[in-house]
DNA sequence: TTGTAAGCGTTATCAT
DNA sequence: ATGATAACGCTTACAA
């Protein structure tokens, strides 16, 4: 039953027998600027302190046109991936005087659309963008729009936004060369959402790895068509039917390789003796497998930090777009994969 | 280049040689109870939709003094069973027209508070508290301000806060009684955080089922300090040398789990053959590990929802603190419990 | 050194 | 059936 104090500025300036317009401006730590006079000063900053004011943010916001608020995008905030990122962005924006309004998109590019639509209509500062999909058509306008915004993760073709991603080429193309360089020849590349940037560029890492090495790659050894256990679960089935001579999985998510420890365990095939392992996206709980799963980690909380700093690098005039900041991977060397012996190799 | 058009509800009123007024009443749908004309009302509709009129949110909080807006402090967003609940939120709130701003408050009581301010100053209409550690007194006063807020999966002790939080007792007590009807007797506890209250909720389950069954509890079985995988780990180490007999491991969190498996299996000891495992908080993975792991499943996504409901009933009106939802958790049998023969169950 | 007044874009209360 | 006007709480020229 307290009833809300509802301090304004208007209270203080009553109390005081001041104006608003001066109250306002001491609490803007403008006094300096606008001389006034020590006593009004303390005596504002004083009751300002006692009544507890805070002042409205939603009433500066409309005077400002400005809300210190970024929208953000994310298709899916459940996923440890892009909750990472989430969390960095949030941290980092909050460093900055900036909140956040977060808006899952699950995966909808309907969803997406609508929450473009929401969150300019809230006039938040700017867009921090994880694309559904890969057509970024309705995104296309933002690029003309006054509204700022930056992509993340997922960079879509010919799409004038700023935006910071993994080098996911370089990440398959390393771990692949990781694999060939341990002898093994045939290695099956277990992909997640075909048409998605990401994917392509690791399947394109895994091609060119190949072909480096002058070794053909089989397309029939690329295959699976989610990022999820399921998937990696069933084509590692089909795989090892398929293609017993394959001596090496790159899978190219997290999840995916869970898939397929469980598959190979099914068919008693062990890691790293009789088949090696390698994925993408690295988790806590792939150092804590039996064994510990290597793999291509990317960096997520960098990927958060950046996207922030490009958008504000946006406001404050800096006109980047069409910038585009790839992130390295980080290659982490654990006990999934086998050294081929001589024979093997040569067999 | 464009500039945005920036249509207010007086461009529209100018163009129509009408008042501001009338394009409002007809925009929010009140052309009838207002007894607008026909052509009015057609030609505002029209013009707005020709001049890409939206209306600014934030005008209208600051008219309205309601944000359509919830703050939701987190203390860690990267953790994938909060941001499970994160995401069910957003979506309950989402399709009541709600927003979320979101803060992720780092398990820091400080941040929280922090966070607590800044939301309250950007006149959120409710708050979604998933409160750090086990001190509410920061909260307290949150119960007698006008700020409605409801307390999500960590209750705190006499804090006069609807909270919904999962039956930890319940799950705790079923998995230890599952254990107990397979002959175990020494069953050692894993726990997470201690003075939280799942954790101390928890123990508590496993407490009291052995002594339901007629089990002494040994206090030296409980063990742990976190909920991540090293603590789990270390203290496996620990207990395999300490307590050679125990034949179950009731792990408080799916990591703590991890770091279990992973120390057994440095130690050689297979699940369930020589050790039987059990842990709290289900995710997709442990249905892959080998072998899949036996779990309580908490709804966080139910946890979520309701917590939404929760805040839309204390803002309709219903007056409803201290109430206390309890969800129960459900128990997944997979295949890490081993049923003991009768010889070892009476050695 | 400080006050006045206009305005940010709405909506609600009177009028007419 | 519609319009004026006054808020909501803040900032900022422009005055004084």
């Amino acid at each position: 039953m307290a009833g809300k104090s509802l301090t304004t500025l208007r209270t203080i300036a009553e109390k005081l027998g001041v104006s608003t317009s001066t109250v306002s401006r001491v609490l803007n730590g403008k006094s300096r600027q606008c001389r006034i006079s020590p006593q009004t000063t303390r005596a504002v900053l004083e009751t300002a302190e006692r009544l507890n004011f805070r002042p409205s943010h939603l009433a500066r916001s409309l005077r400002l046109r400005k809300t210190q608020t970024f929208g953000l995008l994310i298709p899916d905030i459940s996923n440890p991936f892009f909750a990472q990122i989430a969390r960095s962005v949030e941290t980092a924006a909050r460093e900055r005087d900036y909140s956040i309004l977060l808006a899952d998109t699950r995966e909808s590019t309907e969803a997406e659309i609508a929450a473009v639509r929401l969150l300019s209509d809230r006039q938040v500062d700017g867009l921090i963008i994880l694309p559904v999909g890969q057509s970024g058509d309705h995104l296309r306008a933002l690029a003309d729009e006054d509204l700022a915004a930056v992509i993340v993760d997922r960079d879509l073709p010919d799409l004038a936004l700023p935006c910071v991603t993994s080098d996911n080429f370089g990440g398959a193309y390393e771990a692949v060369g990781y694999l060939l360089d341990r002898g093994h020849r045939r290695i099956a590349c277990l992909q997640g959402l075909p048409d998605t940037r990401p994917n392509e560029q690791r399947v394109r890492g895994w091609r060119q790895a190949m072909l480096g090495r002058g070794v053909t790659p089989d397309p029939q050894l690329v295959l699976g068509d989610r990022y999820d256990t399921q998937s990696g679960y069933e084509r590692t089935l089909m795989l090892l039917d398929a293609a017993p001579d394959v001596t090496a999985l790159f899978a190219l998510s997290n999840l995916i390789a869970l898939g397929a420890v469980r598959a190979l365990a099914e068919r008693g095939r062990r890691i790293p003796q009789d088949i090696s392992l390698v994925c993408f996206d690295d988790q806590p709980w792939l150092a804590h497998m039996n064994p510990p799963i290597t793999t291509v980690d990317q960096q997520n909380v960098r990927m958060g930090q950046i996207a922030v700093e490009l958008l504000l690098d946006r406001l404050a005039g800096r006109p980047l777009r069409d910038h585009r900041i790839l992130l390295p991977t980080r290659f982490i060397e654990r006990q999934s994969v086998r050294t081929l012996n001589r024979e093997r190799v040569k067999a």
